[in-house]
DNA sequence: TTTTGAGTTGTTCGA
DNA sequence: GTCGAACAACTCAAA
C-alpha cells in the first residue's frame, strides 16, 4: 500500500503541543494515513489578545519542540498564518483531506470557532472528528442527579471520583506526511507584541514540561501539603504552564499519580503504615489530585454558564458598586499598594508571569474587598500577564475572590497583613521581589509603615519615598465593602419578594 | 416536595 | 501567643 497517495487526514493542533498520548494524533494515526499536523497563527485572533509577548515566546518555544518531536516520527510541522477559515479553505482545496481531527476546547470563543470550521468540513463532505484530550472529564460526563451541572465542587468532586478515568493512549510510532511548505515559527517579536516580562518562569516544551513533572512527583510531592501555600518556597507543582498549551497529558499525569498511590499502599502493607513520610506522600496525592478536578470543575462551569466571562456568575452583584479608579487600579498592577504581600505578588507577576497561588487570592481578595475595584479589570490584567492562563480557572479564580462566583460560602474578606504572617512569616518572598524591604527588619516587614523614623533610615527605606504608605486603611475598606455587600443581600431579598 | 447536611483555600474576638 | 467559638445565615444537592 503507497499510503503517501491516500487522502491524508488533518490533524489540527490547538492548545495540545506535543505528540505524546496526543488523541486526535493517535487516533489519525492509527487509520494509516497520511497526516497533516496543522497549526494555526490565528492573526484575528492574536491581533485582540492582550497577552504579553512573553506568552508568544512561551508558544514558539513549545512549537520548536512539537516541530523537532513531529521530524523524528517522520512528520513535520505544517504552520499557517491567517484567518482560521481561510486556512482552512486553502487546506481543503489543496489537500483534498479525508478527514479533520483534533482535541476540544470547551472554552466560548473555541467553541464557535470549532463549530464553524466543522461545518465548513462537513460541508464539503469530509469527516470531523473531535476528542476528549485536555480533561480528564468533560462537562458533560460529571451532571447531577437532574442531569444539571454541579455548581458546587464538593460535590462535583465526589461525583466526579466515582467516574472512569481514560488511560493514555499513547505516543504514534511513525507518521507519514505529504509534502507541503511551512511557515516559519513566529515568536513575539515577528507577531508585533512587546515582551514585558523580563524573567519568564516557563519556556520550552514538552521536554520541560516532562523534567518538571518527573521533579515534582520525585521530589515535589513531599512537602506539597505544607509547602503549597509558602510563596517563598518551590513547593507547587508549576504545571499549570504546560497544561495550558498541552505540552503534558493530562491522562498521563493522572496515570503517574494513580501509580504513585498504588506504591504508596503496597509500603503501606509491608508495614510501614506509621511512617510519616509515606502519610505525608499519600495526602499530597490527594490534595494534588483535587486541584486537577478543580481544574475540570471550573472548565465544566464555563462550559455551562458562557456568560461568567463577562458577568457575575451571582446576578445580584450586578447591582454591586464596583468603583472603577484608575490611579489604584496602576498601583495594584504595578505593585505600589503599600501592602508588601500585595506588592510583592504582583512584582513576580510582571517580572516572571507567574504568581504564587497563594498569593493570587491574596492580591485578588485586595483588588475586589479593599480597593472595591470590579473582579473584571484583575482577571483581564491577569489574562495580560499569566503564562499559564486559563480563562476557566482565571474566571473561577476572581469570581471565587470576589464572592461573586459559584463558591455559596458567606463573605470572606482576606487580611492582607494576617495573610502575610502566615505564610510569609520571615518575609523572604517579599524581600524577592521589593528590593527596596530588603533591609528591613523582620518585625516591620508586613507593615513597613509601622517603623520608626529612625529604623526607615537604618533600613535604607524611607516610606513615602522608597516605599508608599498603605492606600488605603484595610479595617475601614473591609467595613465599607461588608455594609455594600449586606445592603446587596437585602436588596435581592426584596426583590424576590416583588 | 420537603428536609437535611454541608460548603477550598477566613477573620476576629475574647478567654 | 494560642485556641475555640462566633460570625451570619445562604445556596446547593441528595435523600
Amino acid at each position: 500500500m503507497n499510503s503517501e497517495n491516500e487522502r491524508p487526514i488533518v490533524v489540527w493542533f490547538r492548545r495540545d503541543l506535543r505528540i505524546d498520548d496526543h488523541a486526535a494524533l493517535w487516533h489519525a494515526s492509527r487509520t494509516g494515513a497520511p497526516i497533516i499536523p496543522l497549526f494555526i497563527i490565528d492573526s484575528e485572533l492574536i491581533a485582540t489578545l492582550p497577552s504579553d509577548g512573553a506568552a508568544f515566546d512561551f508558544q514558539a518555544g513549545a512549537l520548536r519542540e512539537l516541530e523537532d518531536k513531529l521530524r523524528l516520527l517522520g512528520g513535520k510541522l505544517l504552520l499557517l498564518r491567517g484567518m482560521v477559515v481561510d486556512v482552512h479553505e486553502r487546506i481543503i482545496r489543496q489537500f483534498q483531506p479525508s478527514a479533520l481531527y483534533f482535541n476540544r476546547d470547551y472554552e466560548p470563543y473555541a467553541l464557535q470557532r470549532d463549530e464553524r470550521i466543522g461545518s465548513l468540513y462537513r460541508s464539503r463532505e469530509i469527516d470531523v472528528r473531535t476528542f476528549k484530550d485536555s480533561v480528564l472529564l468533560e462537562p458533560d460526563e460529571v451532571l447531577t442527579g437532574e442531569g444539571k451541572p454541579y455548581v458546587v465542587f464538593t460535590p462535583y468532586a465526589n461525583a466526579w471520583r466515582k467516574l472512569p478515568i481514560p488511560v493514555p493512549f499513547g505516543t504514534p510510532r511513525r507518521i507519514v506526511v505529504p509534502r507541503f511548505a511551512s511557515e516559519a515559527i513566529p515568536g513575539a517579536r515577528e507577531l508585533g507584541k512587546a515582551v514585558r516580562i523580563a524573567e519568564p518562569i516557563f519556556r520550552g516544551g514538552s521536554g520541560e514540561a516532562k523534567k518538571r513533572w518527573k521533579w515534582f512527583l520525585s521530589h515535589g510531592l513531599a512537602g506539597y501539603e505544607q509547602g503549597r501555600d509558602l510563596p517563598s518556597i518551590d513547593g507547587t507543582s508549576r504545571m499549570s504552564g504546560y497544561l495550558r498549551f498541552g505540552t503534558i497529558s493530562v491522562r498521563k499525569m493522572w496515570e503517574d499519580l494513580a501509580q504513585a498511590k498504588c506504591e504508596m499502599t503496597d509500603a503501606n502493607s509491608r508495614g510501614h503504615r506509621t511512617n510519616p513520610t509515606i502519610r505525608n506522600r499519600q495526602s499530597a496525592i490527594e490534595k494534588f489530585s483535587s486541584e486537577l478536578i478543580w481544574r475540570e470543575f471550573y472548565t465544566a462551569v464555563l462550559f455551562h454558564f458562557p456568560r461568567v466571562v463577562e458577568s457575575n456568575y451571582r446576578q445580584e452583584f450586578d447591582a454591586m458598586p464596583w468603583r472603577i479608579n484608575r490611579k489604584a487600579l496602576d498601583a495594584w498592577k504595578e505593585g505600589r499598594t503599600g501592602f508588601p504581600l500585595v506588592d510583592a505578588g504582583m512584582r513576580q507577576l510582571n517580572r516572571t508571569g507567574w504568581m504564587h497561588n497563594r498569593v493570587r487570592m491574596v492580591v485578588a481578595s485586595f483588588l475586589t474587598k479593599d480597593l472595591m475595584h470590579d473582579w473584571r479589570a484583575g482577571a483581564r490584567y491577569f489574562e495580560e500577564k499569566l503564562l499559564d492562563i486559563d480563562t476557566a480557572a482565571n474566571n473561577g479564580g476572581w469570581q471565587w475572590a470576589a464572592s461573586t462566583g459559584v463558591d455559596p460560602k458567606p463573605l470572606r474578606i482576606f487580611n492582607p497583613r494576617l495573610q502575610a504572617e502566615r505564610y510569609d512569616p520571615q518575609g523572604d518572598y517579599i524581600r524577592q521581589y521589593i528590593p527596596e524591604l530588603r533591609d528591613v527588619p523582620a518585625r516591620y516587614i508586613h507593615a513597613p509603615h509601622e517603623m520608626p523614623p529612625l529604623v526607615q533610615e537604618e533600613a535604607g527605606c524611607i516610606i513615602g519615598k522608597h516605599y508608599p504608605a498603605p492606600i488605603v486603611d484595610h479595617r475601614s475598606a473591609s467595613a465599607a465593602y461588608k455594609e455594600q455587600f449586606m445592603k446587596l443581600k437585602r436588596g435581592s431579598v426584596t426583590r424576590v419578594e416583588e
